[in-house]
DNA sequence: TTCATACATTGACAACTGTAAATGTGTGCG
DNA sequence: CGCACACATTTACAGTTGTCAATGTATGAA
Protein backbone atom coordinates (compact mmCIF):
# COMPACT_ATOMS: atom_id res chain seq x y z
CA UNK A 1 0.00 0.00 0.00
CA UNK A 2 1.31 3.43 -0.50
CA UNK A 3 0.63 5.13 2.93
CA UNK A 4 3.73 5.61 3.19
CA UNK A 5 3.88 8.29 0.58
CA UNK A 6 0.59 9.69 1.86
CA UNK A 7 2.17 9.83 5.32
CA UNK A 8 5.44 11.92 4.40
CA UNK A 9 2.67 14.14 2.24
CA UNK A 10 0.29 15.10 5.11
CA UNK A 11 3.57 15.37 7.71
CA UNK A 12 3.90 18.47 5.36
CA UNK A 13 0.77 19.91 7.48
CA UNK A 14 2.28 19.22 11.37
CA UNK A 15 4.21 22.03 12.15
CA UNK A 16 3.80 25.54 13.37
CA UNK A 17 5.69 27.05 11.04
CA UNK A 18 4.82 25.36 7.71
CA UNK A 19 0.78 25.94 8.48
CA UNK A 20 1.89 29.72 8.89
CA UNK A 21 3.63 29.73 5.73
CA UNK A 22 0.66 28.45 3.93
CA UNK A 23 -1.42 31.21 5.52
CA UNK A 24 0.88 33.75 4.52
CA UNK A 25 0.89 32.30 0.65
CA UNK A 26 -2.73 32.58 0.20
CA UNK A 27 -3.31 35.52 -1.08
CA UNK A 28 -0.02 35.35 -3.57
CA UNK A 29 3.49 34.49 -4.38
CA UNK A 30 5.95 35.62 -1.55
CA UNK A 31 9.90 35.12 -1.92
CA UNK A 32 11.93 33.67 1.29
CA UNK A 33 12.94 37.09 2.28
CA UNK A 34 9.57 37.74 2.68
CA UNK A 35 8.89 34.98 4.50
CA UNK A 36 11.80 35.09 7.01
CA UNK A 37 10.51 38.69 8.27
CA UNK A 38 6.96 37.38 8.90
CA UNK A 39 8.03 33.74 10.76
CA UNK A 40 10.50 34.39 13.70
CA UNK A 41 12.90 31.12 12.56
CA UNK A 42 16.25 31.73 11.33
CA UNK A 43 16.88 31.38 7.56
CA UNK A 44 18.46 27.70 7.35
CA UNK A 45 15.05 26.93 9.12
CA UNK A 46 12.82 28.74 6.71
CA UNK A 47 14.43 26.93 3.88
CA UNK A 48 14.12 23.64 5.68
CA UNK A 49 10.36 24.20 5.85
CA UNK A 50 10.32 25.30 1.91
CA UNK A 51 12.00 21.91 0.94
CA UNK A 52 9.46 19.96 2.77
CA UNK A 53 6.22 21.85 1.84
CA UNK A 54 7.56 22.10 -1.87
CA UNK A 55 8.26 18.04 -2.11
CA UNK A 56 5.02 17.59 -1.18
CA UNK A 57 3.52 19.55 -4.08
CA UNK A 58 1.40 22.17 -2.10
CA UNK A 59 3.99 24.53 -2.54
CA UNK A 60 5.17 25.95 -5.95
CA UNK A 61 8.20 27.82 -6.17
CA UNK A 62 10.61 29.22 -8.98
CA UNK A 63 14.01 31.18 -9.07
CA UNK A 64 14.19 34.74 -10.07
CA UNK A 65 18.11 36.21 -9.89
CA UNK A 66 18.94 36.07 -5.93
CA UNK A 67 15.05 35.31 -5.18
CA UNK A 68 13.20 32.23 -4.78
CA UNK A 69 9.43 32.93 -5.46
CA UNK A 70 6.79 30.41 -3.32
CA UNK A 71 3.33 29.85 -3.93
CA UNK A 72 0.61 27.75 -3.31
CA UNK A 73 0.12 24.89 -5.77
CA UNK A 74 -3.97 24.68 -6.97
CA UNK A 75 -3.08 21.39 -8.15
CA UNK A 76 -1.20 20.29 -5.12
CA UNK A 77 -4.05 21.33 -2.86
CA UNK A 78 -6.77 19.45 -4.72
CA UNK A 79 -5.33 16.48 -4.62
CA UNK A 80 -3.74 16.29 -1.33
CA UNK A 81 -7.36 17.26 0.01
CA UNK A 82 -8.41 14.56 -2.19
CA UNK A 83 -5.78 12.35 -0.35
CA UNK A 84 -7.12 13.38 2.90
CA UNK A 85 -10.32 12.83 1.93
CA UNK A 86 -9.70 9.25 1.19
CA UNK A 87 -8.99 8.49 4.55
CA UNK A 88 -10.76 10.98 6.48
CA UNK A 89 -14.12 9.76 5.06
CA UNK A 90 -17.21 7.34 6.39
CA UNK A 91 -20.07 5.99 4.88
CA UNK A 92 -21.54 5.71 7.38
CA UNK A 93 -25.06 7.75 5.54
CA UNK A 94 -24.32 5.82 2.33
CA UNK A 95 -23.70 2.51 2.85
CA UNK A 96 -25.78 0.64 5.90
CA UNK A 97 -23.23 1.02 8.94
CA UNK A 98 -21.93 -2.64 9.57
CA UNK A 99 -20.87 -3.42 12.80
CA UNK A 100 -18.39 -5.91 14.30
CA UNK A 101 -18.74 -9.20 15.05
CA UNK A 102 -17.89 -9.30 19.15
CA UNK A 103 -20.66 -10.02 20.46
CA UNK A 104 -21.16 -13.33 18.36
CA UNK A 105 -17.92 -14.51 19.02
CA UNK A 106 -17.61 -17.02 22.16
CA UNK B 1 -3.17 31.44 16.91
CA UNK B 2 -4.22 28.21 17.36
CA UNK B 3 -1.93 26.32 15.24
CA UNK B 4 -0.78 23.90 18.04
CA UNK B 5 -3.82 22.26 18.40
CA UNK B 6 -4.33 21.53 14.75
CA UNK B 7 -0.56 20.50 14.01
CA UNK B 8 -2.11 17.86 17.00
CA UNK B 9 -5.23 16.89 14.65
CA UNK B 10 -2.99 16.83 11.86
CA UNK B 11 -0.77 14.46 13.49
CA UNK B 12 -3.58 11.60 13.85
CA UNK B 13 -2.69 10.78 10.47
CA UNK B 14 0.65 11.19 10.14
CA UNK B 15 1.48 6.84 10.94
CA UNK B 16 0.74 4.41 8.18
CA UNK B 17 -1.01 2.08 10.76
CA UNK B 18 -3.36 4.75 11.53
CA UNK B 19 -3.88 5.59 8.14
CA UNK B 20 -5.12 1.59 7.71
CA UNK B 21 -7.22 1.95 10.87
CA UNK B 22 -9.50 4.94 9.30
CA UNK B 23 -9.52 2.51 6.19
CA UNK B 24 -10.61 -0.57 8.06
CA UNK B 25 -12.96 1.55 10.19
CA UNK B 26 -14.77 3.18 6.73
CA UNK B 27 -17.45 0.43 6.63
CA UNK B 28 -18.69 0.68 10.03
CA UNK B 29 -17.76 0.02 13.55
CA UNK B 30 -14.83 -2.62 14.56
CA UNK B 31 -13.43 -3.89 17.81
CA UNK B 32 -10.07 -3.36 19.47
CA UNK B 33 -9.68 -7.37 18.80
CA UNK B 34 -10.61 -6.90 15.01
CA UNK B 35 -8.12 -4.11 14.42
CA UNK B 36 -5.64 -6.02 16.20
CA UNK B 37 -5.88 -9.27 13.53
CA UNK B 38 -5.96 -6.83 10.55
CA UNK B 39 -2.95 -5.14 11.19
CA UNK B 40 0.56 -6.58 12.60
CA UNK B 41 0.88 -4.69 15.39
CA UNK B 42 1.10 -5.39 18.85
CA UNK B 43 -2.04 -4.57 21.35
CA UNK B 44 -0.36 -1.76 23.15
CA UNK B 45 0.52 -0.20 19.99
CA UNK B 46 -2.95 -0.30 18.98
CA UNK B 47 -4.26 1.45 22.17
CA UNK B 48 -1.46 3.69 21.49
CA UNK B 49 -2.33 4.62 18.28
CA UNK B 50 -6.53 4.44 18.94
CA UNK B 51 -6.11 7.14 21.56
CA UNK B 52 -4.34 9.41 18.98
CA UNK B 53 -7.32 8.86 16.86
CA UNK B 54 -9.90 9.39 19.62
CA UNK B 55 -8.17 12.71 20.59
CA UNK B 56 -8.04 14.03 17.59
CA UNK B 57 -12.32 13.55 17.17
CA UNK B 58 -11.44 11.74 14.09
CA UNK B 59 -13.18 8.25 15.79
CA UNK B 60 -15.70 7.66 17.98
CA UNK B 61 -15.88 4.57 20.76
CA UNK B 62 -17.90 3.33 23.52
CA UNK B 63 -17.40 0.28 25.83
CA UNK B 64 -19.50 -2.26 25.61
CA UNK B 65 -18.31 -5.23 28.33
CA UNK B 66 -14.97 -6.13 27.79
CA UNK B 67 -14.74 -4.38 23.81
CA UNK B 68 -13.94 -1.31 22.87
CA UNK B 69 -15.50 -0.34 19.65
CA UNK B 70 -14.72 2.09 17.04
CA UNK B 71 -16.35 4.03 14.71
CA UNK B 72 -15.32 6.50 12.07
CA UNK B 73 -16.79 10.33 13.52
CA UNK B 74 -18.98 11.72 10.89
CA UNK B 75 -18.72 15.47 12.76
CA UNK B 76 -15.28 14.93 13.32
CA UNK B 77 -14.19 13.83 9.53
CA UNK B 78 -16.04 17.00 8.26
CA UNK B 79 -14.40 19.44 11.14
CA UNK B 80 -10.55 17.75 10.37
CA UNK B 81 -11.63 18.21 6.49
CA UNK B 82 -12.99 22.03 7.16
CA UNK B 83 -9.57 22.80 8.90
CA UNK B 84 -7.63 21.05 7.17
CA UNK B 85 -8.97 23.57 3.79
CA UNK B 86 -8.38 26.42 5.53
CA UNK B 87 -4.70 25.56 5.45
CA UNK B 88 -4.54 23.66 2.12
CA UNK B 89 -6.32 26.18 -0.01
CA UNK B 90 -5.35 29.19 -2.30
CA UNK B 91 -7.32 32.45 -3.52
CA UNK B 92 -5.27 31.86 -6.96
CA UNK B 93 -8.86 31.76 -9.17
CA UNK B 94 -11.00 34.05 -7.17
CA UNK B 95 -8.76 37.25 -5.88
CA UNK B 96 -5.99 38.42 -8.59
CA UNK B 97 -2.77 36.93 -6.93
CA UNK B 98 -0.21 39.47 -5.45
CA UNK B 99 3.17 38.85 -6.41
CA UNK B 100 5.78 40.32 -3.65
CA UNK B 101 8.23 43.13 -3.53
CA UNK B 102 11.45 41.60 -3.91
CA UNK B 103 12.43 43.31 -7.25
CA UNK B 104 11.14 46.97 -6.16
CA UNK B 105 13.82 46.46 -3.41
CA UNK B 106 17.04 48.11 -4.04
C1' DT C 1 37.41 41.45 -8.93
C1' DT C 2 35.41 42.44 -4.49
C1' DC C 3 31.55 42.62 -1.71
C1' DA C 4 26.71 42.11 -0.08
C1' DT C 5 22.50 39.62 -0.61
C1' DA C 6 19.37 35.45 -0.96
C1' DC C 7 19.26 30.95 -0.27
C1' DA C 8 21.06 25.95 0.44
C1' DT C 9 23.74 22.52 2.98
C1' DT C 10 26.05 20.42 6.83
C1' DG C 11 26.53 19.12 11.55
C1' DA C 12 25.03 18.83 16.18
C1' DC C 13 21.62 18.48 19.64
C1' DA C 14 17.24 18.42 22.29
C1' DA C 15 12.56 17.04 21.84
C1' DC C 16 9.23 14.07 20.07
C1' DT C 17 7.32 9.52 18.17
C1' DG C 18 6.38 4.54 17.29
C1' DT C 19 7.28 0.26 19.14
C1' DA C 20 7.14 -3.79 22.21
C1' DA C 21 7.83 -6.19 26.86
C1' DA C 22 6.07 -6.14 31.25
C1' DT C 23 2.49 -5.07 34.12
C1' DG C 24 -2.07 -3.25 35.64
C1' DT C 25 -7.32 -2.88 35.31
C1' DG C 26 -11.83 -4.30 34.45
C1' DT C 27 -15.21 -7.73 32.66
C1' DG C 28 -17.51 -12.11 32.34
C1' DC C 29 -17.64 -17.09 32.83
C1' DG C 30 -17.47 -21.45 35.32
C1' DC D 1 -13.64 -17.59 44.18
C1' DG D 2 -10.17 -18.35 40.11
C1' DC D 3 -9.22 -17.85 35.48
C1' DA D 4 -9.19 -16.08 30.70
C1' DC D 5 -10.00 -12.29 27.84
C1' DA D 6 -9.95 -7.26 26.08
C1' DC D 7 -7.78 -3.32 26.74
C1' DA D 8 -4.84 0.44 29.20
C1' DT D 9 -0.53 2.01 31.30
C1' DT D 10 4.31 2.12 32.26
C1' DT D 11 8.96 1.84 30.85
C1' DA D 12 12.73 1.79 27.77
C1' DC D 13 14.78 2.50 23.44
C1' DA D 14 15.77 3.43 18.55
C1' DG D 15 14.51 6.48 14.94
C1' DT D 16 12.75 10.89 13.39
C1' DT D 17 12.08 15.96 13.57
C1' DG D 18 12.77 21.02 14.31
C1' DT D 19 16.19 24.14 15.36
C1' DC D 20 20.33 27.01 14.91
C1' DA D 21 25.44 28.00 14.08
C1' DA D 22 28.67 27.58 10.70
C1' DT D 23 29.67 27.21 6.11
C1' DG D 24 28.90 26.87 1.04
C1' DT D 25 26.86 28.55 -3.47
C1' DA D 26 24.96 31.64 -6.75
C1' DT D 27 23.56 36.18 -8.21
C1' DG D 28 24.10 41.05 -8.99
C1' DA D 29 26.08 45.56 -8.01
C1' DA D 30 30.09 48.56 -7.43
Amino acid sequence: MGFREDVKKIKALTDENRLAIMLALQHGEKCGCDLLEELNITQPTLSHHMKILADSGLVDYYKEGKWMHYSISADGVREFRDMIGSYARCDCETDESVSCGCKEKK
